[in-house]
DNA sequence: GCCACGTCTGTTATGGATAACAAGCATAGC
DNA sequence: GCTATGCTTGTTATCCATAACAGACGTGGC
């Protein structure tokens, strides 16, 4: 019996080749301690010569593990998308995982078939990237059965939780512009079916209150520039505006485009504070004042996360939170004198 | 026997539950034509009474498709890499296929690994995003046997080659500067190792050349603002360069900030192109002319082509080239009268 | 000299689905 | 009434690796 063609040598021929069992090569492709080492020689000589791979589909379908980790995030090139895409692949790899990757919209049609998807493909463990709301039910439903990880307190409690402390981020943010001496802090928050946009917003307004300022009452984007640049011509319209708190990067610089157009400098005018520290905002004009959450970091550690409750089936799960912190650079300053 | 625990119900779980034979089941749930209706509706109420889902893995190993694409881009977050993935994901959930991501970094080691990981993993096709150079060799000898897409040219001939057309990217932006009266343009070049940045400069040098224009020596970035920065503050101490055709958007950020700061005006007295036309080109400060090439369509066409290719092996296979356009926005003008 | 035990290797069963073949049954044609 | 044909369904073999069990052989203890 030939090798197939379009499948490659199995590992039967390689057993053949070396003169021995399959279960021989299975035990030394395994580093199983009980193989003499001629034998285990031989084989790798084998395997060498003909190129063999280990087939993970038939050793899946055996060991009922894929080692494959399913991700689900919203399909939208945004930064914090991207980079925590990147944070979960590098985790992965590190501990020999590989990523089946989906992408969704944000109707409850679309995340369930795209968890089914996943399921289907056999992941050994699922991060969520995306905010569920009234797909949560029937998500977790879903995927009972394997461990999950969410990046979004929106999901509700029951899985794991892996994030950036939002409510910090928004406290940070507005912090630092009272203590610069603005009366009041505007803001520019994101939509309201993402958790991190509620906290931030809900944080914003508590800082406020609790510093016995004003709470002016707040603008919603959709995390595009586009979508900032639209609260900025609305914004840079109003004389009583200093200082703006946006709930993203990429926001504020349609923010800030929108403010220049007007007229209004920045810092000089209105200050304006971002979330995210993408590697853009050292290079705004000005250079952005923001908050950096690592992404990459988060994936990292969801994917960690996940992976222990996936090798440990017994372990207990807990929310992990990420501290966030403030980067102080250009675009924001005491309000104008007058 | 029950169902397992850990893995759901099987096949067989349904076929006892509807009193068919397993291979009636398969049928059913691969629309194969001959099934009394009868019997269908027996089966399809057995599989959503239990809860059935099909193991993937199962049918993989038996059919020597597991409708999964393998995807090598590089490990970092820009702006290209992530809107590929993502044209790439969408593209495969379309004509249903899940994808497997896998990063890298540029040394021949690396990039043999990972593609041996997402062969490992049992792909039926291959998306290859990086350069490849001189691992060229040793990673087309692995994917010898499997349907592979190259995105950048430097992979060298033989595969299916999807990208968008580099030279007229670089000639579009070069004779845009030249038409608004500059006398010559400087280039910030990208990382040599990319085929994409190569062409880039070699068509910027023949358009100068054929205009019968100074070609000014070029300056090299790796695509990341920061170098894009540094290449800036050299540029902007030169008086006599007023125009500057950058390789990426994000870099054409780092170079405006620099000549920000060095007080020279954009575009009064230099004018600046990127490419790539990012989200956040039209807001940049000045909103910044670049050229426009879809990554997102990129991704999604060299998916296509790939899957064209894994479901009819017979299928020639020839490069594809999609057309960059032009986008003016603020950045560029007329060189300073004097 | 016999039993117990450890080391190395092989055999068989298993995971879940599908392809290929086989068989039962009904209808059509002569 | 008997065979040819098509529809429907079932049986068996297969994909590839691994777990569980089993056997062969050697060593050590009493």
């Amino acid at each position: 019996m030939e090798p197939n063609y379009r499948r490659g040598p199995a590992m039967r021929d390689v057993a053949a080749a070396a003169g021995v069992s399959a279960q021989t090569v299975s035990r030394v492709l395994s580093d199983h301690p009980n193989v003499q080492e001629a034998t285990r020689r031989r084989v790798l000589a084998a395997v060498e010569e003909l190129g063999y791979r280990r087939n993970n589909t038939a050793r899946a379908l055996v060991t009922g593990r894929s080692k494959t980790i399913g991700v689900l995030t919203l399909a939208t090139n945004n930064y914090s998308r991207s980079s925590l895409a990147l944070g979960v692949e590098l985790g992965a790899r590190e501990a020999g995982y590989t990523v089946n990757s989906v992408t969704s919209s944000l109707s409850v049609q679309a995340l369930t078939d795209a968890v089914s998807r996943l399921l289907l493909q056999g992941v050994d463990g699922l991060i969520i990237a995306t905010p569920l709301r009234e797909a949560a039910a029937k998500v977790r439903q879903l995927t009972a059965r394997i461990p999950t990880v969410t990046t979004d307190a929106s999901a509700g409690g029951g899985d794991g939780l892996v994030g950036v402390d939002q409510d910090l981020a928004a406290v940070l943010a507005t912090r630092h512009l009272l203590d610069l001496g603005h009366k009041t802090v505007w803001h520019v928050a994101g939509p309201v079916e993402w958790s991190d946009a509620a906290s931030r917003l809900e944080s914003w307004r508590r800082t406020l209150t609790e510093a016995g300022r004003e709470v002016p009452p707040e603008l919603h984007g959709d995390w595009s520039p586009e979508s900032g640049y639209r609260n900025g011509l609305i914004l840079g319209r109003m004389p009583e505006v200093t200082a703006i708190l946006v709930a993203s990067d990429e926001m504020a610089f349609g923010v800030i485009r929108a403010l220049s157009e007007l007229g209004r400098r920045i810092p000089e005018d209105v200050s304006v504070v971002g979330i995210d520290d993408i590697d853009l905002a050292a290079y705004a004009n000005p250079p952005l004042t923001t908050i950096r959450q690592s992404f990459e970091d988060t994936g990292r550690r969801a994917v960690l996360h996940l992976i222990a409750q996936i090798e440990n089936p017994d372990l207990g799960d807990y929310p992990e939170l990420v501290a966030p912190t403030l980067v102080v650079r250009s675009s924001t300053a005491p309000p104008p004198a007058g």
